[in-house]
DNA sequence: AGTATTTGCTCAGCAGGCTTACTATTTGCT
DNA sequence: AGCAAATAGTAAGCCTGCTGAGCAAATACT
């Protein structure tokens, strides 16, 4: 396995660190999907093109992940009066008592490594690489 | 982004890797999935569980991606005569050739970092880590 | 020998990525 | 004012992960 392609060692270790915490998400009735969106949402209302820029995700992708939290009902859907296009999306009380409880999650449920600092930065780089091709042509 | 928990920077990176070399082995008529379990296949036919274990997902998500590469002629299953209950795969011409032709293309794809052997070894790391809970109980 | 457990694989169903295609609204240009 | 282009969102369909169930063959135990 130390000859595989980076990038293939990327999405396992991407896979396997995400069940960690998928277990540990589960019994709150969140996803690692939701979570992020409860997380980019945040106490603003925003809308959901721009949920999905920032959580760098297609558009289609944010509307059912949104779809399952407001079915859940941790969000609220609203349409814009000023531009009726649009959706407002609001945090339910629910939504923040879920986030706030998830939280520190992510953080606690990452294994230990030698050099956590180094690793951020190259994934950085990586995003940085790949926000470029895809979301400013 | 720069204060996002360090999995979910995992979890993106991963995703926009992944973009890059999707496009290149679309023409191809392979698949990440496929292509994995193309080199892992290599030459010594082997049977489904084995290629999952050393691809590290499901044997469920094994069966579907060998269910697609032999829809598309890439690999041929047959029944093992010692034990009936296993499938033997094997990698026919079409598959050994377009293998070879994906080849390099995940590395050659990757973008430009600046420490790829860091970003190498913390990925092993978490590998391993991730390897321990699910496949060593 | 006969039953119970384990093993190899498939099926069904869900979530989360993606693309392509569509509707509704707004904006912008003539 | 009116029409064309851009924007916000949804729908449908594909792939790849996962879990949970189930079947058939092989192995282990008594």
């Amino acid at each position: 396995m130390a000859e595989w392609p980076t990038g293939r060692l990327l999405s396992t270790a991407s896979r396997l660190v995400e069940h960690a915490w998928l277990e540990a998400l589960d019994e709150l009735g969140l996803s690692h999907a939701g979570l992020i969106a409860l997380h980019l949402l945040g106490e603003e209302p925003t809308n959901q093109t721009d949920l999905a820029a920032r959580a760098r995700v297609e558009n289609q992708t944010m509307s059912r992940t949104l779809d399952r939290l407001e079915r859940e009902g941790y969000i609220a859907r609203e349409r814009d009066a000023r531009d009726r296009r649009r959706h407002i999306i609001t945090r339910t009380a629910a939504g923040a008592a879920a986030w706030e409880s998830a939280r520190t999650l992510e953080a606690d449920v990452f294994p230990e490594i030698a050099d956590p600092q180094g690793l951020r930065n190259s994934l950085l780089e990586l995003i940085h690489a790949g926000t470029a091709r895809r979301w400013q042509p």
